[in-house]
DNA sequence: CTGTTAGCGCGTTCAA
DNA sequence: TTGAACGCGCTAACAG
């Protein structure tokens, strides 16, 4: 107590480097993203930083910018710093996993986010894309839609073949056919995007109805179909992924939105790495890898102005 | 060499974290925020973190959430890390700043960042928002405008002042009457901002347009405008802060936006602190504080669809 | 030029 | 219960 007294006196304050040295942990998870300009992530890494927050860990921040190389580095600089946990949304084009096996070995966990990759061995929180696309032809369909087409994101995105998955599963949940040629892929560009939706309305079975792969991809094929002279949301129904804020102050956008909840996500993500991180303290043997699916939601735009 | 080499054989790697304990140094700057989610921030550390990566340097990253005490708490968190410097935008209703002074007593360099306070001996990096209100005031009186109004925001924000000044002086260099009327504050918020249009619109001399404190406020103002069957950019002309990239996907936007170049600004900031750390290493008795302002660019919202 | 060592500030351990 | 000493991994200073 009479140290305790003295210190306060001199207000000494303890040297956190020295302590992250010695203990050999630095208080802070790492977070790597594709693109923190976009509406999803900025919500991610808002609830990610909150969670943290309340735990007294610092966030460590790296952007890919969808580029599989500057990824890579950004792995390295955490690994370099070093964060005590990772929590990772891929670049669209990583097929390469190998940068983040260090971590295993230096048993820091690695946790993706949204964008996972296909692999079992791995911790990953995400939502159930597959369940939400379900949501979204079953919503088309009680609106009496027949002919549903689809904009999906690249195939080989998991999130891609989760969303396929989901529209054929629905479609014959329902005894419906599912026709292959009304999946197109766009790269997520204007250009992609529009190129899908020429290609949709080119079919002898045009569609009244088009789950778009999220609410930016959405947003060019209105675009396109609008300059078409196609009346959105009547000749033409969108439903998209993500839920823009903006779209309410918008007069063309998705009639409903599957919604990702991804401030949520985000803390459910810190949540899970910092119980990692705890429980890796315990001599546990087998490592037990959480999969972590969250449920979406569909929900309505609520256009202000109608 | 042969150490080099057997080093190599080990596959030896540093301990960054001696390093940093031994260097006193982290290689990670701190930044702070009021919300990622809004477009401007989430383009400003876009910016931050790009140019840290060029240094080899992390960001560390703190959420206040316009909340002062939570400011103070990362502040906080922020030193014991320890960040080598800090990029600050202080939340909005921020009116003490000793929460930062303990940095300078460490060394630690604090640039201010946007939101910055009214004070002399800082470092800050900002845009020139008295100039980008020269701007839409000249534009609009290009554009045959006689009666201007502006929904500003709370009258303590600098970036209030500086809007309000910059008005001022517009009107008096063109030789016409600055009527105070014609300035209403808003808190940000929707009502706040539904609030201060109506008191325009409610004013002898209805002004013809509108200059609005940021994008985000005029989406609020033109949709009550619009409720009111006002034409937008027709009876009333907007005219913008911020240039939202989404607006371009909207009918009834701003006509014209003051941008502020967030992303540059962003790597302006991180720039300067890495200039700052390193002129610290030298004995340089008296510091001189940066104070650098860029400056904004009047764009016209091209729709693409008219 | 090479090799050795002190010490950064903490927590932990061991001795008193 | 209290206090002294050690060691974490590195770099800088110093000695050979």
């Amino acid at each position: 107590m009479k140290v305790k007294k003295l210190a306060l006196e001199l207000n000494y304050e303890p040297n956190q480097r020295a302590i992250s040295f010695q203990q050999k942990k630095s208080f802070s998870i790492g977070v790597i993203l594709p693109e923190l300009s976009e509406a999803f992530f900025s919500a991610a890494i808002s609830g990610i930083e909150d969670m943290a927050g309340k735990h007294n860990y610092s966030v460590l921040l790296g952007q890919s910018h969808d580029d599989e190389k500057r990824e890579k580095q950004i792995a390295e600089n955490m690994k370099k710093h070093p964060v005590d946990g990772l929590i990772v949304s891929i670049a669209k084009n990583t097929e390469n996993y190998q940068h983040f096996d260090i971590f295993k070995r230096l048993n820091i966990p690695v946790l993706f986010f949204d964008r996972i990759p296909n692999l079992e061995d791995i911790h990953s929180v995400s939502c159930n894309m597959e369940a939400g696309t379900v949501q979204a032809v079953n919503f088309l369909l009680d609106n009496k839609h027949l002919v549903i087409g689809m904009i999906n994101g690249p195939e080989k995105l998991f999130a891609s073949q989760q969303r396929r998955e989901g529209y054929a599963k629905a479609m014959i949940a329902r005894n419906k056919q599912f026709d292959q040629e009304l999946v197109v892929p766009s790269d997520l560009t204007k250009e992609g995007t529009q190129l899908a939706m020429a290609k949709l309305l080119a079919l002898p079975n045009k569609p009244t109805a088009v789950i778009v792969f999220n609410d930016y991809v959405a947003l060019d094929a209105i675009q396109y179909a609008r300059q078409k002279n196609i009346r959105i949301n009547e000749d033409i129904t969108f439903v998209s992924f993500a839920n823009l804020p903006l779209c309410s102050y918008m007069d063309f956008a998705p009639l409903a939105s599957i919604e990702q909840f991804p401030y949520e996500q985000g803390q459910n993500a810190a949540a899970t790495i910092f119980s990692l991180l705890n429980s890796s303290h315990q001599t546990t043997e087998t490592i037990v890898y959480q999969t972590i699916r969250m449920e979406t939601k569909l929900v309505l735009n609520n256009k202000v102005i109608d």
